[in-house]
This record gives C-alpha cells, sequence and structure tokens, in this order.
DNA sequence: TTTGGATAGTTGTATAAACAACTATATGTC
DNA sequence: GACATATAGTTGTTTATACAACTATCCAAA
C-alpha cells in the first residue's frame, strides 16, 4: 500500500477521530441537560456491567480498553457517586469485583435511550448499508492494531 | 429511523471511538520508539501549522476541534519544547499568532511519514472503495453533530 | 515449604479536555 | 469620546489517560 494514499485532510481525521468525539460531545450534551451527573467514560463503565455485574477492575479494563489505573480511578469516581460498590473477591483476594447499585441500574434505560438518540443524529442521511461498511471497516482496523 | 437499528455492541464502538482510539496510541508508540518526546495533541497543533503557519490560537482551535484552553496549554508545552513561539499581532493585540521554530519544521517529513505508516498497518486489507465510504461516513457524522 | 514469577490493584506524575470565570483589547453606537 | 458588547486569550478546577513504580496475593516448581 502506498503512502500516497492518504489525503491530508483524511489522514487528520482518521488518526484523531472527529467524527467519534463528535458523537461523544453530543451523547455528554444529552447527559447533561438530563441533569444526569455522568461522564461519557463513567456511562461506559456501567455500560459494560449493565452486560455483566460484579466483574474484576480487569476485566473491566479489558473490555473497555482501559489499562489498570485508569479503571481504578473510574472506578473509584463511580465509588463516590455511590453507582458502583467494590467487593473483594473471596475466591481470590487480589480481586475487586464490582457490583451496580440500584441507583445505577436505575439509569439503564434513560442513557441507552439517550445513546441511540445520539447515534441516529449521526447517522441521519447515511443508508444502513454504509453504515454497515464503515462499522467493518472500523472493526478492521481495530482488530489490525489491537 | 428506529432505535432498534443498533446492536449493544454497535453502539458502543461508534460511541467510544475504538478504531481511532488505537490508531492514536499506535503512532504515539512509534513516536515513542522514535524517541520523538511529542503527544498525538501536540502534533495535531504541528500539523495545522505546517498546512498555514503563523495563525491565531482561536484558528488553531477551529482547526483542531478545540476550545480555547486546550490550546492555550498545548502552546504553552508546545513553547517549552521549542516548537512554537507566540507572537502578539500587531494588527489585533488580543491575539497571538503562533510560528514553528525551525526545530519543529524539522519533524514534519518523519512524523507524517510515521502517521501514514500507522494508516496503512490500520487499513490493511481493506479495499479502496470501502475505506472511502467509511471516510465518507465519518465525515456526515462530524457534519451533522458540529 | 520456600521461593520466584505472575497477576490484581493502587499511587505518583505528566499531559489533556471540558467548563466557568476572568483579563485585556477591539469595535460599533450614541 | 464613552460605553456596551464582542472577541482573544488565560487561569482554576475536575475528570480522564499513559506510564512507571509500587504492594498484596496467588501459584507453581524446586
Amino acid at each position: 500500500m502506498s503512502n500516497n494514499q492518504f489525503k491530508r485532510g483524511e489522514l487528520y481525521s482518521f488518526i484523531t477521530g472527529k467524527a467519534s468525539t463528535a458523537i461523544a460531545r453530543r451523547l455528554q450534551k444529552k447527559f447533561n441537560a438530563a441533569n444526569l451527573n455522568l461522564t461519557i467514560e463513567q456511562w461506559s463503565v456501567l455500560y459494560h456491567l449493565w452486560k455483566q455485574d460484579g466483574i474484576s477492575q480487569q476485566e473491566l479494563g479489558n473490555a473497555s480498553f482501559r489499562d489498570k489505573p485508569s479503571i481504578t480511578r473510574l472506578v473509584d469516581n463511580l465509588e463516590k457517586l455511590q453507582l458502583v460498590k467494590r467487593v473483594s473477591s473471596e475466591s481470590d483476594r487480589r480481586m475487586n469485583l464490582i457490583y451496580l447499585t440500584k441507583q445505577a441500574q436505575k439509569l439503564q434505560e434513560q442513557t441507552m435511550e439517550l445513546a441511540n438518540e445520539t447515534l441516529n443524529e449521526a447517522l441521519e442521511g447515511v443508508s444502513p448499508d454504509r453504515i454497515d461498511v464503515c462499522r467493518e471497516v472500523l472493526q478492521i482496523v481495530y482488530d489490525n492494531l489491537k
């Protein structure tokens, strides 16, 4: 593949992730407007816990593509907000299992609705098959680099 | 557009920008391996100055999709690294015009090469027409939300 | 059973982004 | 010219990420 394949503007957009940044900002604004007092990063941790509650910080890090210190601090802040609880694992005392509080369980429906709303706004005017191509390309990019 | 259009995994990937994050991390590692002592964010500012030198912080912010405080601090750090210089505009004393140093001019070729290399690795196995579709979709997303 | 390596998590430090509040300068209107 | 308003940039605070160094626990091999 030749280096001449990319024009400058494309290169910059790909690397800085203009589109995904714009999506995240729009969703954050919706959270703020709804007085949710929740960052997108915190939401992305809850997102994985909604799929599977009581997983370790390590597993949360793998799922959300973050290193251990990032998870430590995100869980710190989520605990302060009383959205999760650290529970030391009985089978392996090195591990903390992270559990959602009732308050966090209540957030799922509302925030997922806002996330879907944001994606609908983002992808307005794009045909489903073009969305599919884009999604597949981004998945390949991720697989190529991880 | 229905809310059922997005399965959960897709939704999360779109919003968190897994692919562009992976690209940025890979490029950062290349910078580190080359002992460049430069962050991707700093590079993205230089990127715009290589296109047009001597623009204001405000213009840099518009170009790189950042707010004024972010640019203030990025320019602070780039000045410390002796890669740019703030020059107060004579026609409007509110403005700082940002100029590349000779040292920063020298970085252009090497870093753009590494950026192209990164994109080639990222997009390996993706046909040019699928890359085009993806790029167009991301542009539409950005335009829809900005 | 001891020891050495692997794994889970925390802490320190630097860089960066978002938001609000602030200073300084410019500009248009009376 | 004086004043209101807009614009350019800075500073403070909180949250998040990257990387290195650290502690605690587990486990396997001698």
